[in-house]
DNA sequence: ACATGTGAAGCGCTTCACAGCG
DNA sequence: CGCTGTGAAGCGCTTCACATGT
């Protein structure tokens, strides 16, 4: 059953995750036509992804709630902690590092870095930001695993070779650019001009149609 | 050749049009091989994208640089301008309102909004937050037809449905939680706590292996 | 009676491989 | 010769539909 979860069932278990968290307190037993109307899919996508994680369901009355919840939990790894690091310190950078309901805690900032001199030593959310010099030695000192890169789009790849060479094994890119990294570095893209590039096709299309 | 254009090729044509404006000024032209190099994709998926948009390659040659960018913006719409509108103004919308590589123009922010009445009347890169209350006037008024919504997730639907109701056609959430709107208005997520977990996931994967 | 779990069919995207053309 | 454009094959995900289990 758990030999491989397909990549888009993996990123719907978060959305399921949080729709359980969201249901009121009291409520035992989920259906899958419930959590499909909660997550904004279909049941039968529900039934599959869940079943890729093992058969937590009861036939005749759904899901118990508190079981599935952890059981995501586990598959996603969630029930371990993991220290971020977030490299490049403006206004985006700044908001994650402020960003509190940051994943229902697991995910823990343990250092800001940032290229400019005038910029370090300046604390926000009461961590002191660092010189690039610090980054791999406080990568490995803090064992972080996870680097957000927010730097422009410059210094994009430069700032994923130093995570890379760190010892990072995850980076999250918010640059507007494509990066690379080493096989073993796995990166996903978070890209807000290409998110609105993508809604003004649709605008347009509409439009003349 | 125009008819349908598939989804994830949507998504792509922002990145080719990215690494098209990154090309030396001086370049002419530009091969499927090395455009799929700067975005990380194949070849044959260059091809059949662009494919799509028509047939602008020279065989034995490549494409002309200017030409096909003008194309892509064409097929996104980018020829025509958008208004924004930004609903939330914490962090993350104070990052987004001064975000200024704010896709290679055509997207003007033109108000943001917020429930709190002590933000109203401040100013953020030059612009005043407005209540919520002007949202459906300011928004008819300046032709804006999309929306970010970067308010708390338990005033995300709300907000959505407020938006809708202005008459934005298109609405990135960044809200964590799954919204829903009216038929006609296009819907997209960005989700930071939703892709951490999906590291985790394979941080932890690769972990057990 | 009711909701899960799952083979099987369907669909859309990716990749191959090569004909077509400058 | 080199590179595009594209049928066709391959692959992975979605959806259907129902047997299965309580």
């Amino acid at each position: 059953m758990n030999a491989t979860v397909p990549k888009v069932t993996v990123q719907r278990l978060p959305v399921y995750l949080r729709c359980l968290e969201g249901l009121s307190p009291g409520q035992e037993h989920v259906s899958s036509d419930q959590l499909a109307q909660l997550a904004g899919v279909n049941s039968a996508k529900v039934r599959k992804d869940l079943s890729y994680l093992g058969s937590f369901g009861v036939r005749g009355v759904g899901y118990d709630v508190e079981h599935l919840r952890f059981q995501i939990r586990i598959a996603l790894g969630l029930e371990e902690d993991w220290s971020v690091v977030i490299v490049g310190i403006g206004n985006l950078g700044r908001a994650l590092a402020n960003y509190a309901g940051f994943g229902d805690r697991g995910f823990n900032i343990v250092g800001l870095f940032d290229a400019d001199p005038a910029k370090v030593g300046t604390k926000v959310d009461g961590l002191a930001i660092e010189s690039l010099k610090n980054l791999e030695r406080s990568v490995r000192s803090k064992k972080a695993s996870i680097g957000l890169v927010t730097t422009p789009a410059a210094a994009a790849q430069e700032t994923a070779d130093v995570l890379a060479a760190a010892g990072i094994r995850s980076i999250l890119n918010f640059a507007p650019t494509v990066i690379t990294a080493p096989d073993g570095v796995y990166i996903r893209r978070v890209d807000l001009s290409t998110e609105l590039q993508v809604l003004s096709f649709y605008l347009h299309r509409r439009r003349s149609d």
